[in-house]
DNA sequence: TGTACATCAGTGAACGCGCGTTCACTGATGTAC
DNA sequence: TGTACATCAGTGAACGCGCGTTCACTGATGTAC
């Protein structure tokens, strides 16, 4: 049953979609290529017409996901952090930041994928730094505090198994990064 | 091949801490029941005399492992966060803190293993707590701003593919957490 | 203290299952005329 | 524009492998006397 050249190209862009939301929520071992497959429309055969192999699939569609909850829009970074400390950012991690959702496992993963957490690190790091002042080292810094606590928060929140503390933890770590607007 | 009781607690003793130590290097995923078996001296075939499952060895081996970049001993929270951020404790996850080596795949892990987590950051909270002055409250909300960073710069300078900007991250979190010392 | 036997920790083969991957086949697409 | 054929995206069965788990067996331990 071959198909369009234009479904092909819609599927492909489905597949690393759905992957990396899937990837997201359950992790990159809680996935298989069939349930991919699956949610994209397809069978499972039809796979490695797309891609090389899982592995090339799990670096393709983490880089190509592009999430809402990680750049620093032009709502400035007050918005942005409210939003990521958000119980609807903790609760739907398959829409959600690559790091908070990955970061442990995609550290033993192979160097294409680090490679592209590390891209994306840069160019957060590059886009908080923009909005702070001071002189360059600081402003540096404090986009780099900004976003270890802001992960970690995250992490700890859908780690822990008490909604309170979860919620402590992002009611306070947005205290701590948001001051003036309390 | 009967043993004496003698060894039967020493080999769980290993079996505990051999697995802690896999778990925190490879991942819970990356390790199976006969790596832990072949490293605490055994073969796999014992491994269900001494553990319901894989799942209970999970549990009962992250709820062993005293690590000591864990808790804030007697030297204090500067020399516990020097620590912590250490490029010899980046390297070494095997003896290090569960947080950071476990902590995006042990939020999918079944409630056993979260409560693990859950006690450990609690406790953790409340020795961080004890570090700081001022109302209670701003204790309480400078421990959970210390140990959020601190597992977030942990994560990111394992994930990220580049020595320097690992090492820059480490730095800078130890010279934000700890002002007064440069 | 010594002996005889029941217990049971450990061994290694085997089982069942799920997963990543391959492949012969199908039938719609797209091209050559 | 219409027809004939080559291409190739997708299907679903199958393969090989690794893993968690089970089990019959072994032989040292520990107990009863």
């Amino acid at each position: 049953m071959k198909v369009t050249r234009a479904q092909v190209a819609k599927n492909r862009a489905k597949i690393l979609k759905v992957a990396s939301r899937l990837f997201r929520e359950r992790g990159i071992d809680g996935v298989n290529v069939a349930q991919v497959m699956a949610a994209a429309g397809l069978t499972h055969g039809a796979f490695y017409g797309y891609f090389e192999s899982k592995e090339a699939l799990v670096a393709a569609s983490l880089q190509e996901s592009k999430s809402a909850m990680e750049p620093v829009t032009i709502t400035g970074r007050t918005r942005f952090i409210k939003n990521y400390l958000s119980p609807r950012h903790r609760d739907r991690p398959g829409r959600g930041c690559l790091f908070p959702a990955l970061a442990t496992e995609a550290a033993r993963q192979p160097t294409a994928v680090r490679e592209v957490f590390t891209a994306r690190l840069k160019l957060q790091l590059d886009r908080l730094t923009q909005e702070h002042r001071g002189t360059p080292a600081a402003r540096r810094r404090a986009a780099i505090a900004d976003w270890s606590s802001m992960i970690g928060a995250v992490v700890l929140a859908r780690l822990v198994d008490d909604p309170t503390l979860s919620a402590e933890i992002l009611q306070t770590m947005e205290r701590v990064l948001v001051p003036e607007a309390k």
